[in-house]
Formats: structure tokens, C-alpha cells, sequence
DNA sequence: AAAAATACATAGAATTATGATGTATTGTAT
DNA sequence: ATACAATACATCATAATTCTATGTATTTTT
């Protein structure tokens, strides 16, 4: 009885920081890519951010839910051989709130540099 | 028979988005101010962001308390009047923690620049 | 005199990622 | 051929942290 552990290795950062971001993320990318499933979302963050940021599939797949059930992703569902696969993508509410989310957290990230590192100046 | 409700105005972020960066911030400033007692970190938080972070009394403290707890920060009682200010600096420990925290901050934030941004390139 | 600002506090609720657990198929190296 | 790694989904209790809603009380400003 194996199962997958390769998930279960922690992303480098604290957990807490990941949060509110976890959404953004995935809105983002399927803006970008138009239609992608779970893993391959799992998989292209992991690329994107050096292996730095691993989302748990305890995490990912319950947010995907979560996103659809709140009318932001629509989801079609696949057979690859024997194997499911469930693809999701935006909704027209879905892309709004892209739009919004990441501007937010632009300049939240901003607004924390100000805070954090004031002697930066603007950046 | 009045309480104060400034501090409920909401900060204009997400609530999550501050979540893991709160005691970040409070760290950073304690490191570069020396000691400061819980209503001026809401000021000067508030003041750097331009009014966009306003942290909640009912986050702030706990935070302080909790951060004292683990051994990060001390605190001097003073009395103004009779009004009551806590004055809170950090330890040696605290130092550490905040050379450590604000480090996994940036990274963190550059590390969610290449994955929500990627066509920027390394910032 | 009233209102706003200063200064602290607590407790229950809400949010959300995690850890632990589970099933099952497909590709690869020995 | 057979183990192992990777692919692909899922659920649920727990942990961690901030928020909302309260509360007390003093000082300054209008």
C-alpha cells in the first residue's frame, strides 16, 4: 500500500504567508493557460517559484472546490486511459476577480515593502 | 458609555493577505526603533502604509502577548498619567527571529513575483 | 459638555492551509 | 517481472492566526 509522500515536503516559507495568496495563484495561472488540472498546477508553481512554493494536494484540491463552488471555475472532466482528470477554467466572474485579486495583492506586496523597508523608497 | 471604533475601520486588504506578515512587521519596526508600546506600532504601520494596513487592537495585542510568551519580545510598564503603556523591545532571541523572518518575507514576496509575474523576470 | 483620540484587554467566530489518510493508474529502472 | 516513483484525485480533523464584537478608562480637542 504506497502512497504518495513527495507531496508532504514543506514549501520553504511559513505556512501563514501562503495565505490569501493560495487563490491568486491559481486564478492567475488559469487566466494564462486557459485550462489546467490539479496536478499540473501543482507541478508549474513548483517551476515557476524554484521548487520554493509546493502546494499540498490537502490544500490545492480543496481551494479548486472551494473556487468552483463560489462560481469562479468550471471544471470538465477527462479520462486519460483509465485515469481521470478534472480541468478547470475561469468563469466570466472567475476573470473578474483575477483581475481584482492581483492587483490587490500587487499592491499589498508594495504597500509592504513601504512598511517593511521604508529606506527603499518607492519601488 | 463609548468604545472606540476607529480601529475597526478595515484595513483595504483581504484579511488573509496579512496573515504570517503581522508579526514581521511588528518585529521589523521593534528592530529599528528600539521600543514602542502597541498604539504606536498601529500608528506608524498605519502611517507607512498611507493609511492602507490598519492593523486591529483585537490582532495587535494578542500578537504582542503571544510574542512575548514565546520569549521574542519583553516588555517595561510605564505610566502616563494614569493612563497605563506598555513598552515592548525585542530580545536576543527576537533579534535573531527578526533577521530570519524578514529574510523569508522578501523572498517570499520575490518568490511570488516570478510565479504571478513571470514576464517581469527576476526583480 | 461632547466627541474623538489614546491605551489597554479578552473571547468566540471565521478562515484557510496543513497533516494524515485513502484509492488507483501509469511509467521507469533494476 | 517487479518494485518504486510519479501521476491524479479525494476527505477530514487539526492548527494557526486574524477578525469581530465586546469591554474599561483616561486625555485631548472641539
Amino acid at each position: 500500500m504506497m502512497y504518495c509522500i513527495f507531496m508532504y515536503i514543506c514549501s520553504m516559507y511559513s505556512k501563514e504567508l501562503l495565505k490569501g495568496t493560495l487563490s491568486v495563484i491559481v486564478l492567475n495561472l488559469l487566466a494564462e493557460n486557459g485550462r489546467m488540472y490539479g496536478y499540473e498546477i501543482f507541478q508549474q508553481v513548483k517551476e515557476r517559484s524554484d521548487g520554493k512554493i509546493l502546494l499540498k494536494d490537502g490544500s490545492l484540491y480543496p481551494a479548486l472546490q472551494k473556487m468552483k463552488k463560489d462560481g469562479l471555475l468550471s471544471c470538465e472532466e477527462t479520462y486519460i486511459g483509465k485515469r481521470i482528470r478534472k480541468y478547470y477554467f475561469l468563469t466570466p466572474k472567475g476573470k473578474e476577480k483575477k483581475v481584482f485579486y492581483v492587483e490587490e495583492l500587487k499592491d499589498f506586496i508594495e504597500t509592504l515593502n513601504k512598511v517593511i523597508f521604508p529606506e527603499l523608497g518607492t519601488i
